[in-house]
DNA sequence: GTTAGCATGTAAGGAGTTACATGATTTT
DNA sequence: AAAATCATGTAACTCCTTACATGCTAAC
């Protein structure tokens, strides 16, 4: 994952509420699925070098919300931090065409403006497409190796290329027609 | 990747026939797929490594077969290298179970013994099921946060993930009955 | 009272990318 | 003759994992 991703990702939990390193990491893990969870001896150092960068800071909690004062370490937004993760879901960067990026604007779209929200969207299917032909030309190098397997292997990784695209047509056709004040002139544009 | 998946799936390519290092890694990425391809900057080095390991050898063609020679450099498989093939796809090892390493392996199953094969299919359906339940724990964790993307997100993610098992689940099926050999007693033993 | 899970951290090392550097061959 | 593609390689850098080290708290 990038750094910048990874960054902002932790922004946009801790938009929500403070919280600490190893609750990050399970929050992290439920918002970009479970695999690209990172591990403490990634994400520790990663929040150090964004408190000395002035993004998150460690939160003094007296508050006895919780009984026992415990050895945790709270993390909160500063103002740069909260104006650097506005500034992340508010534009348009070359990561969210890429899967882990994708995922992660993805997962604070309901804080991103539903024109930029559709532009991602059509900038990641754009991608995946791409993604597609690829997947395309590279089974027809293969074909004259015809290994049963291999074949196999290829035909189902195209499915899921095929699978994707159509979900996130699925996404943009919901996202157009959820919003009728785009003038049905656009729609066909596509 | 891990090295040893990576290098094992030179040896099985080299294994048809000689090869240098430009054209293996437009193989490597046919076979494994056009994402995981890796860049030069990794192969050939990764060669070097094997050429000193005595795996494989730089080949000597003076052969008139192409008319030009060129500065191509061709490797070809030692005794040592072909025995390294030979012990990696006759046996299961751990990383069988994850993406990398099962594409690989299956990528060679045509090489592969029936039952070996057999039981590395189970083991990567294990391997599968077992991500699926934790992708069903973590989607609980998440369920309470009602945010509607982050739940498409994952959604979109449980679905690959039971398209996975299917997929896997039919391949198995499939290699039972076209091996009717195998008592029909143990078929219901999944 | 001991095991399991919460919680934080560091050091060493693995794996791969990008950018750079170079040059041959083929196509236009 | 220029542009594209084939072909090999290195160095610096990024990102991440594993293994280790430590200690608290809750449940059994």
């Amino acid at each position: 994952m990038r750094s910048d991703v990874l960054e902002s990702t932790i922004l946009g939990i801790l938009q929500s509420e403070p919280t600490h390193g190893y609750d990050l990491r399970q929050q992290l893990a439920s918002i970009l699925g479970p695999f690209r969870a990172l591990s403490y001896g990634s994400l520790y150092p990663c929040l150090k070098r964004m408190e000395r960068a002035g993004l998150i800071s460690r939160r003094d909690d007296s508050l006895p919300v919780t009984p026992a004062r415990r050895s945790k370490i709270v993390y909160e937004l500063t103002p740069a931090g909260t104006e650097h993760f506005a500034g992340w879901i508010g534009t348009q960067t070359p990561s969210d065409w890429e899967d882990e990026g994708f995922a992660a604007k993805m997962a604070f779209f309901s804080r991103t403006e539903a024109k930029l929200r559709l532009r991602i969207l059509e900038g990641r299917r754009t991608r995946l497409e791409q993604r597609l032909s690829d997947l395309g030309d590279s089974i027809d190098i293969t074909s004259k190796r015809v290994d049963t397997y291999t074949d196999l292997l290829q035909r189902h990784g195209l499915d899921g290329a095929r699978r994707e695209v159509s979900w996130i047509e699925e996404l943009i056709s919901t996202e157009r027609t959820s919003h009728p004040s785009i003038p049905p002139a656009l729609r066909s544009t596509t």
